[in-house]
DNA sequence: ATAGATTCTATACAACTGTATAGAATTGGA
DNA sequence: TCCAATTCTATACAGTTGTATAGAATCTAT
């Protein structure tokens, strides 16, 4: 009955989610988002609640993506699977990878300023959300050592989550991707530190 | 002869990073800029070469305070001055640390956007001296040693620069200048264990 | 073919952006 | 007191912002 839409919804939010993650949220207009989502601007406000919302939604798409995918191996595995992810942050073609940084961290510190409880809810949900997969693993770890570990599991867990942080706002200030390859090795070689012999 | 200006310039380009450090760049109007610094609309065009003019010069101010102030004990000292600047990052009254972040992280990653060349030269040189100022330390302390150390000094400071964005990051995302205590405790005991016996 | 439901195009709106400039204000020296 | 030099206030400008809405377009079911 209705005459159908002219966009896809998830494709329109993985092209909204990319564009966003290139330019900002502040700094991104409505007649780009237009043209570079392929929404009609009538949409982005009936469908997505305006640009706010379809932010909201790409964000909370993006969180949910990344945690199903690059943060699942960590819930029953150890400290391989921990030094896999942070390999992914530098690895061109991972899904957490890219030259704009990383779509979380730039929205921490955008919302620095705008100060949206919404936006602030969603970006402090996913970092508790690595900080749990990392101490999950690390717990795993320790387990599977009989206990008899040189780290322990909340603090490592707690510091990891800044790296990720600094990773990300480096491959993002050189644009490149693998920029921040040296702070990866850093972590990975004293993770493998403790790694059982 | 002629009329008095009615601020004080370094007082007024003080108050302006102050200003971007909190707003960011792209967000913070002229006119918002004008109350904030008490120069008025018509000096940030003929003294300071508009928004864009004063923005760089309150960028290069900082940068400058913050090598010759808190970097400068790592060009002679070792490994306790880079302990002494990474604690400095979280600790409430040092020049490098604020709710905000850091003046220079938020600007590498708002520049991601803008591209601007004279922006980005001044950021670029900033992670250049703190990482040069990183090795200086990291080889007074292997020659204070005799040569005999476990860590290799042009990989180590490499990687130490972006676990510095990390702690910034994560500063600003949680508007608390000591909410990277823990990848700042993580880093320093690597470093503490480099230190001669 | 036509009715009805939904979506899209085009336009309008007030608020704001950085920049520009004309005229008023303020100074020390003649 | 009046002049020349400089700075400030006030306003104007074109462009952009996010939001809003009226009317045209497009579909299905009858």
């Amino acid at each position: 009955m209705p005459r159908p839409k002219s966009y896809d919804r998830q494709d329109a939010i993985a092209k909204a989610g990319e564009a966003f993650w290139e330019h900002g949220f502040q700094n991104l207009g409505v007649r780009e988002l237009e043209q570079l989502t392929g929404i009609n601007q009538f949409a982005i406000r009936s469908e997505f609640g305006g640009k706010e919302g379809l932010y909201l939604e790409t964000l909370t798409f993006y969180c949910d993506a990344a945690i199903t995918s690059e943060m699942a191996p960590m819930k029953t595995g150890g400290i391989p699977e921990i030094i896999d992810f942070f390999q992914g942050l530098v690895t061109p073609g991972s899904a957490t990878s890219s030259d704009w940084g990383c779509l979380i961290v730039n929205t921490g510190i955008e919302n620095a300023r705008i100060q949206s409880p919404r936006l602030e809810a969603v970006v402090n949900a996913y970092w508790a959300a690595l900080e749990d997969h990392f101490l999950n693993a690390l717990e795993n770890e320790k387990r599977g050592q009989g206990g008899q570990v040189t780290f322990t599991p909340p603090t490592l867990a707690a510091s990891l989550v800044p790296a990720v942080m600094g990773i990300h706002a480096q491959n993002r200030s050189l644009q490149d991707q693998t920029a921040g390859q040296p702070l990866v090795d850093l972590i990975c070689s004293i993770l493998a530190e403790h790694l059982s012999p």
